[in-house]
RNA sequence: GUGAGUGUAGCUCAACUGGUUAGAGCAUCGGACUGUGGAUCCGAAGGCUGGGGGUUCGAGACCCCUCACUCACCCCA
C-alpha cells in the first residue's frame, strides 16, 4: 500500500488519479457519444491536440496571475531540455493549433470539441482530480452575442440530455480591455479603502487581481465585496451592448439564468461574456460547466485578430451527476458437450461474431449444468447448446436464459432470433 | 499548501474497559453435479489489522511519526 513498506511493495494509481473499470467505462462511453452526437448537430467537429504543450503556451493563454499556472501546473524537462506542461486546460492548445494550420483560412465560423484528459497539481476532494476529463467546445470568428447565446443553450441541451437537473446557470460580463482597467481601477481604490479589513489573501488580490475578491469565502470579505463597484455598470457600450443582447437570445431561447456580477473565472484570457453552470448535487466543486468568450487571445498569440468563446465540462462532475439510462447487454453463451462440440463450438463462435453476435464460450469440458450455471451468473441472456445429437441433426438448442424457453433451431436463424427478441425485452 | 475525519480479506462490516491462533456475510475457486441455469449443502483460498516506532507481561485497539483515502478551505471542470 504504502511506499514505506519494506518487503512487498504494491505499486498503486498516482495520487489524485484512478482507474475506470468496465463498468463505469460503460457510461462514459454513453455520455462521450451523447456529447458528440449534440455538439454534431451544432456543426462542432472534434479535434484532437496533444496532452503536453511548450510551458510557455499556457504561460501566456492561461496566464501568469493565474492559479493554475502559478501552482497548479504538472511541468517538467523533457531529455531535450525543454520545458513541456501537461496540458491544464485546452484552449491554449486549439488556439495554436489553428495559427499553426492556418485553419482561420476556412470559411468561418469554425466549430469544434474535444473530449479528453487535463491535469492539475491540486489536492483531490469530491469532484476535483488531478488527471480529469473535460468536454470542451470553441468557436472561433463569431462575435455576434447570438453565439454566446447559442453555446449556452447547446450545454443546456447537453445537460438535458444527460438528464441532469436542478442547475443554475449564472451569466456576467467581464469587459474587454477597452473598459475594464477604468472598473478594475475604481475597485482596487475600493479595496484598498477597505484593505485593512480583508483577509490575508485578499489583501494581496487588491494589488495582484481586485476581481478575485468576489471569490472570497470568508464572509468578512463577502460582506465588504458585496458594497463594491460591479462590472456592469462599467461596461463600455459596446460591451454593455453585447451583454443586453446576449441576455435579450437567452430569453429567446426560454433559458433561465441568474446574472451574477461577482462571477470571475479563474483564467485571465475572459473578455466579455462569462458564464458559468453549477448543481447543488456536488458539493462545494459545484461547477459542472464554465466558460466565456476570449477576444483577444489569438491576436496575442500573433494570430490575426479573430475572437473567441467556448465552454468546458467536466466528465467526472457530469457523470456523478447523470442518470444515464442502462443499456441492456445480450450475448449468447455457447455450452458444448464432447470434444467434437467443442469444436463445432469454435467455428459457430466464430461465425456469429462476423454476424455481429456477441458470443462466449468457456475453452473448459465440463458438464451441461455447469457451462449453463456459467451462462447464468455472467448474465447471458442466451445458451446456445451444442451436444452429439444437435450435431447429428443440424439443428442447436438456443435457450433464452430468462423464460427458460428453449427450441431447436438453425444455425443461420440465430442472429435474427437473437436480435428480435432482445428487443422486445 | 492548510484543516478535520477515516484506515481490519476483493466488497460490506465484527472483534467488550488492551487478553489465546483476528471472525462473519457477500463475491471468488473446487466438489456434491458428465444433457438443462439462478437454489442448497460441503470444502478451499483469501490478512504482516496501511507502514514504522513507542508504552505494556501482552496492542487491531493506547501514544508518536509517516503514508493513503475522504471531506472542507483554496481553486476550478
Amino acid at each position: 500500500m504504502s511506499e514505506s513498506s519494506p518487503g512487498k511493495k504494491s505499486i498503486s494509481a498516482i495520487k489524485g488519479t484512478k482507474d475506470i473499470l468496465p463498468r463505469e467505462a460503460r457510461a462514459w462511453q454513453q455520455a462521450e457519444n451523447i456529447a458528440k452526437n449534440v455538439f454534431e448537430l451544432y456543426g462542432y467537429r472534434e479535434i484532437r491536440a496533444p496532452v503536453f504543450e511548450a510551458t510557455e503556451l499556457f504561460e501566456k493563454g492561461t496566464g501568469q496571475t493565474s492559479d493554475i499556472v502559478i501552482k497548479e501546473m504538472y511541468t517538467f524537462t523533457d531529455k531535450g531540455g525543454r520545458s513541456v506542461t501537461l496540458r491544464p486546460e485546452y484552449t491554449p492548445s486549439v488556439v495554436r493549433a489553428i495559427i499553426e494550420h492556418r485553419l482561420y483560412l476556412q470559411p468561418g465560423p469554425l466549430r469544434f470539441y474535444y473530449i479528453g484528459p487535463m491535469f492539475r497539481y491540486d489536492k483531490p476532494q469530491k469532484g476535483r482530480y488531478r488527471q480529469f476529463h473535460q468536454i470542451d467546445i470553441e468557436v472561433f470568428g463569431e462575435s455576434d452575442p447570438a453565439i454566446d447565446a447559442e453555446i449556452v443553450e447547446m450545454a443546456d441541451y447537453l445537460l438535458q440530455e444527460l438528464r441532469i437537473s436542478d442547475t443554475e446557470t449564472l451569466v456576467n460580463s467581464v469587459g474587454c480591455r477597452k473598459c475594464r482597467p477604468a472598473y478594475i481601477k475604481e475597485l482596487r481604490t475600493a479595496a484598498q479603502a477597505v484593505a485593512a479589513s480583508l483577509c490575508a489573501d485578499c489583501q494581496r488580490k487588491v494589488t495582484t487581481n481586485p476581481l478575485r475578491i468576489f471569490d472570497c469565502k470568508i464572509e468578512t470579505c463577502g460582506e465588504l465585496a458585496r458594497r463594491f463597484p460591479e462590472i456592469t455598470a462599467y461596461l463600455c457600450a459596446e460591451c454593455d451592448d453585447h451583454f443586453r443582447n446576449f441576455r435579450a437570445y437567452l430569453d429567446l431561447y426560454g433559458i433561465p439564468y441568474r446574472i451574477e456580477p461577482r462571477l470571475v473565472r479563474g483564467i485571465d484570457y475572459y473578455t466579455k461574456t462569462t458564464f458559468e453552470i453549477t448543481t447543488v448535487k456536488l458539493g462545494a466543486q459545484n461547477a459542472v460547466v464554465g466558460g466565456g468568450r476570449y477576444d483577444d487571445m489569438m491576436k496575442d498569440f500573433g494570430g490575426p485578430d479573430i475572437c473567441g468563446i467556448g465552454f468546458a465540462a467536466g466528465m467526472e462532475r457530469l457523470l456523478s451527476v447523470a442518470r444515464l439510462e442502462k443499456k441492456p447487454e445480450s450475448f449468447v453463451f455457447i455450452a458444448h458437450l464432447g470434444s467434437e462440440a467443442k469444436k463445432v463450438a469454435l467455428g459457430i463462435a466464430r461465425d456469429l461474431r462476423r454476424q455481429a453476435v456477441e458470443c462466449l464460450l468457456e475453452f473448459k469440458e465440463r458438464g451441461l449444468k455447469a457451462q449453463l450455471g456459467r451462462a447464468s451468473k455472467l448474465q447471458a441472456s442466451w445458451s446456445l447448446i451444442i451436444g452429439e445429437e444437435e450435431i447429428k441433426k443440424g439443428q442447436f438448442l438456443l435457450k433464452n436464459m430468462k423464460t427458460g424457453v428453449q427450441r431447436e433451431v438453425r444455425l443461420e436463424d440465430i442472429p435474427d432470433l437473437v436480435r428480435t427478441e432482445s428487443r422486445q425485452d
